[in-house]
DNA sequence: AGTAAATATGTACTTATTACACATTAATTT
DNA sequence: AAATTAATGTGTAATAAGTACATATTTACT
């Protein structure tokens, strides 16, 4: 940025700033990568390097470049940690309280996405990257419970409305498989006849004529999400009822 | 920030950007400050002063203070433009395209409120500063049409399932001021009725058991929101109904 | 052949949503 | 004072959605 340009961002209110006062601040992209395993809902967390909170976990994230939009820093700390690039990826809020992170103001925006975890061949061991079962997690590095907390919230306002959880099932799923997912999301149990009224009212699944296998019981229907849903963002429609 | 503490943000993925590129971003609040008046949702803006915009309109924002908390710098934001501090106020956004200001990289954080026009005295003609209906906007600086239509978006999605926009209303108010306001966010025309069972349903209004005055057809019976809901945020409650 | 464990399915009850019409009240006009 | 105007205030029937709940069926396993 140009002295000139900066003159011009300036305002009446903020003219006794100065320029690196303006740009003292650090900008971050925190990721809350989410995936099922075991019928639980887990989280990719990297051991911390910081000395401060050293032992704790944090969430991936990353400094933004200068020229790099917003959104691609969020799926470049994703496929730099998952290998993936085409999924489900949504902002969910910006946290800058001062002192948030000890070494300086830095400011993040949270993002969350769902991966199928057995469709990436992620190397675990390396880098000190593992997944925790999001319910046994009491205490993260900065703020990132707190991160954490909030997108595991709009994730569940989202879950119902629109089609986003299907990318932390396999490709073809049974209902049963899908409505443990919910329940492992919504933290609740639901009944089974109901679940399956309400999903099918909603039009998502192809119906593939084909049946589970090496299950120890009477295997189930198998299902995909209808080509349409496939990897959209879950800010598709709004959907307000009042006549 | 110190350059100790500069080495302690840096990770294995970061090492290679130098310490003027990470803090070559400004990093703003804008502000999508709703008011009603004459039965149109209106918002205030005021003139760009950036030679590539001029003739158009932009939302009111700042820098955010390397000492303030980004929260805090919205509500100094809205402070500084209205002269209200307790306001309904929520962040919608971030906004991180490379190009979206002329300029340089500068990323904003978007947030919206609504107040009571009549209740706070504006000095209009200073400043630029000026409600525009929303209706009527076709461009604005910057992108914050984008900005303003994401704001809108999200205020359509809270305006039923949380009491949030009795602040563009004076205390105390009848059932078709409440109606006309509903109509004038959504867009759309209520049946009287339903609309009263809906609102009645929710629980939110006092019946203070006064009439209206100066009102050329029968006075209607007035209300106030009850205390409780008052400058409440909208965080409040997610409210999943799923048995 | 019998048992275990899950699948698949329907109905009655309650609650919410929608569409729709008429008597009442106060102010204004004649 | 009576008539007119323009809004308020209210209810019901029909449809759709949400909830609680039980039995027969299929496959794998022993």
């Amino acid at each position: 940025m140009t002295e000139k340009a900066l003159q011009q961002l300036k305002t009446a209110e903020t003219e006794k700033i100065s320029h690196l006062d303006y740009f003292n601040i650090g900008i971050t992209v925190d990721c809350v990568i989410l995936g099922y395993e075991e019928k639980e809902l887990k989280v990719l967390l990297i051991k911390s390097d910081m000395q401060e909170y050293s032992g704790l976990f944090s969430l991936p994230g990353d400094f933004i470049k200068p020229d790099e939009d917003l959104e691609a820093a969020s799926y470049r700390v994703l496929k730099e940690k998952t290998g993936l690039d085409d999924v489900y990826l949504e902002q969910v809020r910006t946290f800058g309280n001062i002192f948030r992170h000890p070494s300086g103001r830095v400011i993040t925006v949270a993002y969350y996405s769902l991966i199928d975890v057995k469709n990436h061949k992620l190397q675990l061991d390396l880098n000190e990257r593992h997944w925790h079962p999001v319910n046994e997690i009491k205490k993260l590095a900065f703020d990132h419970k707190l991160i954490l907390d909030t997108c595991l919230n709009r994730l569940r306002q989202q879950v119902m409305e629109h089609p986003v959880i299907f990318n932390l099932l396999p490709e073809k799923f049974s209902l049963r498989e899908l409505q443990e997912l919910y329940e492992a999301i919504l933290g609740v149990e639901l009944d089974r006849r109901n679940f399956r009224k309400k999903i099918s009212i909603k039009d998502w699944l192809l119906d593939i004529d084909e049946m589970e296998h090496n299950v120890p019981h009477r295997p189930g229907k198998l299902y995909m999400l209808k080509k349409q849903f496939r990897n959209k963002s879950a800010k598709t429609g709004a959907g307000l009822q009042f006549a």
